[in-house]
DNA sequence: GCCAACGTTGGC
DNA sequence: GCCAACGTTGGC
């Protein structure tokens, strides 16, 4: 099993509206970026989990853990010239563009903060994707080591 | 294939 | 709101 953590800005969707969410789940739709589309396509599995990060807001940081209930496939989002997203290079019948469902497993007890996560960025959490220089990855692994680490911290 | 222009992300 | 980072686009 894997371990990978997804962005998004809280005020667009937060955790708390995965949880509101009909089956605590959605579809991950909106990605529009090659290397975390191929994240998504050939990297997340069925069960595994991932961490909840809220960007764009007054505290970035990890926020909670969802887990994937769905493998990927088409954003379908892609084909709708009123969605924001959408690509008129993707077509159904040559979707460029892929999503997952995630489910909401749990809120962090606290928001293990961006901040915080820095002071790490030289020891514990070295190499972690979300603390190279300029990351805007919005899909990326997290690695054994790290996802238990960032779990003790809570 | 180069690269300037442009748009987006996201921390601060 | 600013701006650095960086991916994408499109002219040449």
């Amino acid at each position: 099993m894997s371990h990978w953590l997804i962005k998004s800005e809280p005020d667009v969707f937060s955790i708390d509206d995965l949880k509101k969410s009909p089956g605590r789940k959605t579809h991950w739709d909106g990605v529009r970026n090659y290397q975390a589309r191929n994240f998504m396509r050939d990297g997340m599995k069925k069960g595994d989990l991932v961490f909840f990060y809220h960007s764009n807001c007054d505290t970035p940081g990890i926020a909670g853990i969802a887990k994937i209930v769905k493998e990927g496939y088409p954003d379908h989002t892609a084909f709708d010239p009123e969605d924001k997203h959408y690509d008129p290079s993707s077509t159904p019948g040559n979707p460029r563009w892929c999503m997952v469902d995630v489910k909401f497993e749990r809120k962090l007890k606290r928001v293990i903060s961006l901040a915080e996560l820095k002071t790490f960025a030289d020891s514990k959490l070295r190499e972690f994707a979300l603390l190279r220089r300029g990351n805007r990855l919005s899909v990326m692994p997290v690695s054994e080591t790290h996802w238990r680490f960032i779990l003790k911290l809570e």
